[in-house]
DNA sequence: AACTTCTGATAACTATAGTTCACAACTTTA
DNA sequence: TAAAGTTGTGAACTATAGTTATCAGAAGTT
């Protein structure tokens, strides 16, 4: 069941929003302050946080880096009446994952906890190429740079690839692309042309080797 | 010298922004489309690009991962008279680093661009650990957990990370702390307790390894 | 067909990473 | 101070990563 952490200091409000989100069937805790809605963060885990931008003590921009501390993939929705651009901007910059205007409708409220979940998993998926394959593969300058030459290049003849990262001895490198193949960034399309896998994609952008 | 990459559509606010930033002591070249935008990008490197949102053919948001394929660790802007909270948070979400609202004064445009690249040049210094210390300190899964240990703890002793991790004997452990002391992602602080360095508090972030 | 270049597999070898052992110095506790 | 646990060093060893050489089939060229 989808567990969501609520900080709000306005108590209508903040009950509507547990019987709104109870209805659809989430598991919801909610705290007039973002100071509980930390602690609380200590030993339970959470899928999403909604946090009001403005409430007595620290805001829910400012609690963001405390709630990410324990547990890095909750995803974090702003909540406020007083959005602005820039405070939007500003929330973002700081870790939200989205910003949400009050007043809002059940459905935006709703939608924007399953969207901020759904985009957030993306991400999480994201750590469990963990694996020691990939980071054993990684472990390799020349085959760092076969990936960044494959980045560039979309798809490339083994000599074509083997030339970009400058190895002059094809056995060599043959070894190094078996490696990345057998640590899954990397494959052959139909016309035997080598190119990145999806995971080979994620790992070049996460780690900014491009 | 900064150099700056417009597109906007409007004529008059083009040549406006032109004038304004070149006062300002930037190179700036700017277009009336994203298209033109992303062709120029090809074979020129911009430390920011500004773009407008709505313009006839690509929007300004749909060009951010054109412009970033080519080049990382460009500032992207987006600059819109029509921005909502959600816009907004939409061009965030889909990479730009922030948003600008016309009309705007002169100093705003002028901060933003300046806040914009201070703040990406954090993220491109990461990059620059590439060493291949780092990676090969990376590629193996106890010293993975070493620094995800560290991360959580601050500082600890040896032995307690030692048992953290569950490694029995010692020496062993000792050779892999060692290991990631020689990369520069641990450090002993005064009291002689284990911390991370800097780098290792950024490539355990920038990793997700948390 | 004959030739060349491209692509890849295998085996033998070398270098480096990782482990273990023995032990010394240092700290804390009794 | 004695005893027990903590922290660290160096050398010998083992396992794995990486290299090189040799060869062979595939694919294109003349």
């Amino acid at each position: 069941m989808t567990k969501v952490l609520i900080a709000e200091d306005d108590q209508d409000l903040r009950m509507n929003m547990v019987d709104i989100l109870e209805l659809e069937g989430f598991d919801v805790i909610a705290f007039p302050c973002a100071e509980e809605a930390i602690a609380v963060c200590q030993n339970h885990s959470f899928d999403i946080a909604l946090m009001d931008l403005v409430m007595s003590g620290m805001t829910g921009v400012a609690a963001i880096s405390n709630l990410r501390q324990e547990h890095p993939f909750m995803a974090v929705v702003i909540v406020t009446a007083y959005a602005t651009v820039d405070t939007a901007v500003d929330a973002m910059k700081k870790g939200a994952d989205s910003v949400l205007t009050k007043p809002f409708k059940s459905v935006d409220l709703v939608m924007t906890i399953r969207r901020s979940i759904a985009e957030k998993q993306l991400l999480k998926s994201s750590s469990d190429i963990d694996s020691d394959s990939v980071y054993a593969a990684l472990a390799n300058p020349l085959r760092r740079a076969t990936l960044k030459s494959l980045g560039c290049h979309k798809e490339l003849k083994f000599m074509d690839l083997c030339r970009l990262v400058a190895v002059e001895d094809h056995t060599k490198f043959n070894f190094h692309l078996r490696q990345l193949k057998k640590a899954g960034l990397v494959m052959q399309n139909e016309r035997k042309l080598y190119i990145l896998t999806n995971t080979g994609q994620f790992v070049l952008q996460h780690h900014n080797l491009s």
